[in-house]
RNA sequence: GGCCAGUUGGUGAAACGGUUAACACAUCGCCCUCUCAAGGCGACAUUCACGGGUUCGAAUCCCGUACUGGUCACCA
């Protein structure tokens, strides 16, 4: 069997949807999983779409997420994206253009866009484009050449028969021939299509499996019918299911949904997002979800694409993300950490024990910063929160325990998580409370929140003893 | 409107003619527990868009209907 090659073949129209990352990985997988070539390349056949940075987006966006591809023009040592604005200077589209016209597979058309738009409004709905520039005789041509008027090639289609392929994941397809129109191959600006400079360059590139989102189903018939008229062999074909914001909706930057780069600054890690997407219209055979990029290429199976757009579900990815973050080498989660927990937090406190302490909490890195800020300041908070089912303790309670609480701290001489609990749970015991009794209370007065990370003993190991019994005195004043 | 495709719970989904219709997220309980989490356990689709058919037997095969999406550019 020949060397698998898939391509990912963006525009750079914009930023790095989550639906066009699905589709890089799908390539890459297809490619990796048969020690095969993935390639990337940069369709910018439309002048009048470029948007400044849109290539270094997805360059870097593959580059994080390790989507690394397998050849392209040096640059500097590494491989560029191939760019058809820069393939086109050699003028490889409008030779193999002029070919299919030689070959009597394609003609040139000297309609005007007004022309085309005139005829569109008067038929409507049943608009079908029929060229008459077909007609047009060799000397008419000649002559209209010669006068430099400006002219597009399309694709010659008889109307007669039908066309029909296999996709990968919908099967066979099948349409009739005369619902295909004759298409532009080549623009009046010397430029290409999309659809026609994707077929040279993927015949060129020998791209044996041509990944790509569904909305080119009904197209792939035309580009079949250019590989026949140049005798060309078509390229398996694997057409993926959308990734939609809602039933109806596919996501899209247009609609302001999140992006790549919008996840990854709302503290969602790459190998989360890519496991994720990985899982958005692809079921592996075995019951598991969590995969490494490797594993994915491992397991990943064309045949298990589904062909139903899948909705993206944003909590799901924050338990993933969680996961992630809790099976994460805990130097590699320290240091990731770190920053979100100073961006609120004084450096006199131990980055480390206050990563420990919200190491099973956080999914996402940016509710880091609400969950520690307490460590710097308390915040504003009704003596109410005292109220706790569970403990059993109310503000008139903790009024009681809030001054053992602090006698018992205050003899202790090594601080630290352990013993501060032994001693308090010892104290607990001797006056009959419920450890939570005790414990409860305190965390209020240390974090003056109902909810806090790491329990209140491990709240004041990492305040030290000398905040710890300040806060604690705070509290009871407030009390009082 | 023509053409092409799709339709399993709130979500992602498995199943490839015979299962109590997996599993995961979410949700809700319970357990654990110094709060919250994390973890453990359990509940959650009499039903696979609907209507026919084929079959001893259908979510799975066939036909029709409905709905949804895609596509009909000198956009990609």
């Amino acid at each position: 069997m020949a060397k698998i090659r898939t391509r990912f073949a963006p525009s750079p129209t914009g930023y790095m949807h989550i639906g066009n990352l699905r589709t890089a990985l799908y390539a890459y997988l297809i490619a990796k999983k048969d020690d095969g070539d993935f390639i990337l390349r940069v369709e910018d056949t439309d002048q009048g779409r470029l948007v400044e940075g849109a290539v270094d987006i997805i360059y870097e966006t593959l580059k994080q997420c390790d989507l690394n591809h397998d050849e392209g023009p040096d640059v500097g040592g590494d491989y560029g994206p191939y760019v058809q604005s820069e393939r086109m200077k050699e003028g490889i589209y409008s030779k193999y253009a002029h070919k299919l016209v030689e070959l009597g597979k394609a003609h040139y058309c000297f309609c005007k866009e007004e022309d085309l738009e005139k005829q569109r409004e008067q038929q409507g709905d049943s608009f079908y484009f029929v060229d008459p520039c077909k007609l047009l005789s060799k000397e008419e041509i000649e002559k209209k050449l010669a006068d430099k008027e400006p002219y597009t090639i399309r694709l010659n289609v008889e109307p007669e028969g039908e066309t029909s392929f296999d996709d990968e994941v919908y099967g066979r397809i099948t349409v009739e021939n005369k619902t295909l129109d004759e298409m532009v191959l080549l623009k009046s600006d010397g430029f290409p299509t999309y659809n026609f400079a994707n077929v040279i360059d993927d015949h060129l590139m020998e791209i044996s499996d041509v990944v790509r989102g569904n909305e080119y189903l009904s197209s792939t018939p035309k580009y079949n019918l250019i590989y026949q008229a140049f005798g060309w062999d078509i390229p398996r074909y694997i057409h993926c299911p959308p990734v939609m914001k809602d039933e109806h909706q596919k996501l899209s930057k247009r609609n302001g949904d999140a992006s790549f780069q919008d996840l990854v600054a709302k503290g969602y890690l790459p190998e989360a997002i890519l496991n994720y997407i990985a899982l958005l219209g692809w079921a592996p055979s075995e019951d598991r979800e969590i995969y490494s990029l490797s594993e994915l290429a491992k397991a990943f199976n064309v045949k298990r694409i589904g062909t139903t757009g899948a909705i993206f579900d944003i909590e799901k990815l924050k338990w993933m993300n969680g996961v992630y973050l809790r099976n994460m080498d805990m130097d590699k989660y320290y240091e990731l950490v770190k920053p979100y927990i100073y961006e609120t937090v004084d450096k006199k406190y131990d980055y480390k024990l206050i990563a420990n302490a919200i190491h099973d909490r956080v999914n996402i890195l940016s509710e880091i910063k609400d969950m520690v800020s307490f460590f710097n300041q308390i915040e504003d908070y009704d003596i109410d929160i005292y109220n706790n089912k569970k403990a059993k303790t109310d503000p008139e309670l903790a009024k009681v325990i809030l001054p053992e609480v602090l006698n018992t701290l205050s003899s202790i001489e090594d601080w630290n998580n352990d013993n501060i609990f032994m001693a308090l749970a010892s104290k607990a015991q001797e006056l009959g409370y419920k450890n939570i009794t005790m414990m409860y209370p305190m965390q209020v007065a240390l974090s003056g929140r109902s909810v806090a990370p790491g329990g209140a003993t491990a709240i004041g190991e990492i305040l030290g003893k000398d905040e710890t019994l300040k806060r604690i005195s705070n509290a009871i004043d407030r009390l009082n």
